[in-house]
RNA sequence: GGCCCCAUCGUCUAGUGGUUAGGACAUCAGGUUCUCAUCCUGGUAACCGCAGUUCGAUUCUGCGUGGGGUCACCA
């Protein structure tokens, strides 16, 4: 069948922050659906009532807007599938459950959590897969008695012996399970909510979700969905498994032990979303000319599922460092003024800002580099007395620096006049250039890479510059 | 361990039954320069292994090896 509509969705559940690998997953789905002229849905997955934390529903929809998207249908947007979260559905999923066992697709359950313990553990011990012993299956009048007892039960897919269950994928192509590697999954919990599995499927189809791009750690459950289209005798959706981002050391896929993940997280750190958005675009997808800076519009010009790389990818921090420096220096200075706010020491006189700019943005890497590359702006500063002797002497230095002072002492205040000023001092004395530079740079700012050296100076200021000049000449 | 997926420079990728296997990041060297950064030039660096198919395989097939994912009343 061919789709004239394309509806994607991202379903996150509200137990935490959403991942880095999550939001690359929203953004494909956000272009897929854009580039088709079609919905991007928005689903709230809260059927863990445990797990569920407070105030995640909004951080989802807060992170997803900072990071410049947006959905069509969903929380806060409203929609003709809604509601847009599980829990405001629960009377489908059990309606749909019932459906099932009264279809002989699914059955009661009432075995408690200690004996499939116990199952599982001596499976292990005879080292097959843990897998339920579907004890209930073939009991359901014992079971029925059970729960009219007072037992609680769950219900559970009554899966289909030896047969081949097949999905197309559309990245790796067909992928088939033999169905005796399947669990008897349970659909509806004791306390009446439904499993992940029984509620993406109902609501996949139930939203008319025509493509479901989710990370590839969901190939292994896709045929429990499978078995449940078949069983409900719903048309399956596409699907493309997005592979994983593994950790900058190639380990793993990336996880909270080694580092910060959370999309939110790398904003913290000074990362521009549009850089961001960018570099996700390129991990494991390529532009037909392998053009590496994208907009969102030439993305959603190019990008096809079918074209991502099937390999796990290692997150490469160095990669986005580049690509994040790329969108900095691209910034107007106005704009990257603004979004420098968060990242300005209070300290840092904000007169000073837009001065500041010209000077270090080529040398910002992430927002937050401006409080380092800015420190000596302002302030007490420390200064290197071996920086400042470097490849030189003590009484040379003294000379050189009293030499300075003097001759910035009465000049007037500005780049050329600086310059003037220490270039005469230079070829007057006929000092080594490099020494010379070097040592007034040490001087005034107490570091050995700054910015250029006149334009930093003047920005200082003539009375900082004094004082640290003669700070310098104390210490030497 | 079972099941599933995957395999081109260190990393992300392009690519073809016959190519000097291309690009980007990183790295190295040089240029510009008062340092750093930017910018420009150039270099090092890859088809996992073994069979098979074929006149010819990096490309197709099988096996092996390696890596990843997953095995809950969590998503």
């Amino acid at each position: 069948m061919t789709t004239t509509h394309v509806r994607t969705r991202m379903a996150p559940s509200p137990t935490g922050d959403m991942h880095v690998g999550s939001m690359g997953i929203v953004l494909k789905n956000y272009a897929y659906a854009k580039k088709h002229g079609g919905s991007f849905v928005l689903r709230i997955e809260d059927t863990d009532k445990v797990r569920e934390v407070e105030g995640a529903v909004d951080r989802i929809q807060d992170i997803i807007t900072a990071y410049g998207l947006d959905w069509d249908e969903g929380p806060g947007k409203g929609g003709d599938f809604g509601p847009y979260i599980q829990s405001q559905r629960i009377d489908l999923y059990t309606q749909m459950a019932r459906e099932l066992v009264e279809n002989d697709k699914a059955y009661y359950c009432t075995c408690s959590k200690e004996r499939l313990e116990e199952v599982r553990d001596s499976m292990r011990a005879q080292k097959l897969p843990p897998k339920y012993d579907q004890r209930c299956r073939n009991q359901q009048e014992l079971v029925l008695g059970e729960m009219a007892n007072g037992a609680q039960a769950v219900i559970r897919l009554k899966t289909p012996k030896d047969q081949d269950v097949s999905f197309t994928d559309l990245i790796r192509g067909t992928i088939t399970f033999n169905s005796n590697t399947v669990d008897d999954q349970v659909l509806l919990k004791s306390d009446g909510y439904p499993t992940y599995h029984l509620a993406v499927v109902v609501d996949d189809h139930g939203m008319d979700i025509t493509h479901i791009m989710r990370g590839e750690e969901w190939i292994s459950s896709t045929p429990k969905h499978v078995l449940l289209y078949q069983a409900f005798g719903w048309e399956m959706p596409v699907f493309a498994h997005i592979p994983v981002y593994l950790n900058p050391d190639g380990k793993g896929k990336m996880s909270k032990r080694k580092g910060t993940v959370s999309a939110q997280s790398f904003l913290d750190r000074g990362y521009l979303p549009e850089a961001l958005l960018n570099f996700f675009m390129i991990l494991g997808w390529a532009h037909p000319d392998e053009k590496e800076i994208l907009s969102l519009e030439e993305y959603i010009q190019y990008f096809d599922p079918k074209d991502v790389s099937p390999k796990s990818v290692v997150f490469d921090m160095k990669k986005l460092d580049w690509m994040n420096g790329m969108y900095i220096r691209q910034l107007p200075l106005e704009e990257l003024e603004s979004k420098l706010q968060p990242f300005i020491p209070e300290e840092f006189p904000k007169e000073k800002v837009a001065l500041v700019l010209p000077l270090i943005f080529e040398r910002l890497e992430k927002l937050s580099d401006f409080a380092e590359l800015t420190s000596f702006f302002q302030g007490e500063i420390t200064i290197p007395t071996d920086l400042l002797l470097k490849k030189s002497s003590v009484d040379q230095v003294n000379e050189q620096i009293t030499a300075c002072i003097e001759a910035l002492t009465n000049i007037e205040w500005s780049i050329e006049t600086i310059e003037t000023a220490i270039r005469n001092l230079q070829e007057k004395n006929d000092w080594k250039k490099k020494q010379f530079f070097m040592m007034v740079r040490v001087a005034a700012t107490g570091k050995k890479a700054t910015p250029p050296l006149f334009e930093t100076m003047q920005l200082i200021g003539k009375e900082a510059i004094l004082q640290r000049l003669n700070q310098s000449l104390q210490q030497v």
